[in-house]
DNA sequence: AACCCGTGGAG
DNA sequence: TCTCCAAGGGT
């Protein structure tokens, strides 16, 4: 296994120094989190510019940490991981624990990340079961009940610790590195290349595309969702979102008198396991702004942190109306 | 346990 | 276009 990490892993920004930076492992396992790899390399190393240690982080303010995480989903994620720098900072001296129950009490940081990090900043004996350790695992056994639930998540932690060699012998957490990277790169969900595998010799899997087993997803909900575009004077006014989705980010202002005639634009985008039909009106300047409203000039649009859809219709609109930002948009 | 939280790549 | 789903965690 190692021998073909070593092979055939791919260099990552995450992984170029030895021993690992606790820092470095938690931003970029944080940002993995429901992510690809290949999603997170930029936001990596922007962010390790700006952010390079935790005192950084800590001293930073919620909007730069949000600027920052623009776009990469899972924004609590963003809040999480600035929370858990002033935990390191204020809380325990600025010294990163090496115990996995107080990495685990760090905002952000669950069952899962608490053992990556363990296992590759310290070379801990824990395996980090993610979805390519859950689907690498259920193949080489066969395991043929659903993952997803909490005897499943027994079982397959079960397995994967008994392959961990002990602290004193080491390695493990190259051992994991490779596990994750044979799941990323061999095993994968959709054919899988059994033929270039290390351990296709100890594989009992019949059929690898069906496994390993899950619940059904919840159905797909729609929502339609209608927005002003009011521009005065070079500037478009947008709200910030307040409850717990998007929290913090900027937007256009939600119109709540329902609205007829055609929209300036409509672009559809998914939403967990919602499909939101998003259609911007025009409409007339407020009397009095909501608190979380605000004049935004358009050439700081891109200096404020604001959701991937809304950034899309901002874009189609102003292309549109033949505005102009200063600069380009991201 | 079940539900909520974003986004973009891949087939 | 549509569906799946990717280095999960909080509640």
């Amino acid at each position: 296994m190692t021998d073909w990490f070593l092979d055939c892993g791919r260099e990552l920004p995450w992984r170029t120094d030895a021993p690992r930076d606790p820092y470095r492992v938690l931003v970029s396992e944080l940002m993995l989190q429901q992510t690809q790899v290949a999603t997170v390399i930029d936001y990596y190393q922007r962010w390790m510019v700006r952010f390079p240690d935790f005192a950084t982080l800590a001293a930073a303010s919620e909007s730069d940490v949000l600027h920052a995480w623009q776009g990469l989903g899972y924004y609590s994620r963003a809040r999480n991981l600035h929370a858990a720098a002033r935990v390191v900072i204020d809380k325990m001296g600025g010294v990163f624990p090496q115990e996995i129950e107080q990495i685990r009490s760090l905002p952000g940081v669950g069952p899962y990340t608490a053992a990556a990090i363990a296992t590759f900043a310290f070379d801990q004996p824990t395996p980090p079961v993610d979805g390519n350790i859950i689907r690498v695992t259920a193949r080489l056994c066969d395991y043929r009940k659903p993952v997803d639930t909490a005897a499943g998540g027994h079982d397959l932690r079960s397995i994967a610790q008994q392959w961990q060699p002990s602290l004193e012998e080491g390695g493990a957490g190259m051992l994991n590195e490779a596990l994750m990277e044979l799941g990323a790169l061999i095993c994968t969900p959709r054919a899988p290349r059994c033929s270039a595998c290390p351990v296709r010799l100890f594989c009992q899997v019949q059929e690898p595309e069906t496994l390993p087993i899950k619940r059904p997803p919840p159905k797909t909900v729609e929502l339609d969702e209608h927005c002003g575009w009011i521009v005065h004077q070079g500037r478009v006014l947008l709200e910030q979102q307040t409850g717990k989705r998007w929290r913090g980010m900027w937007k256009l202002p939600l119109l709540t008198e329902p609205h007829s005639g055609e929209p300036l634009a409509a672009l559809r985008y998914p939403f967990t396991n919602h499909r939101v039909n998003l259609a911007v009106f025009p409409a007339t300047t407020p009397l009095f702004l909501a608190e979380n409203q605000q004049w935004i000039p358009l050439e700081q649009l891109e200096t404020i942190a604001i959701t991937a859809p809304h950034r899309r219709a901002l874009n189609q609109l102003i292309a549109q109306q033949g505005l102009t930002t200063g600069s380009t948009l991201d």
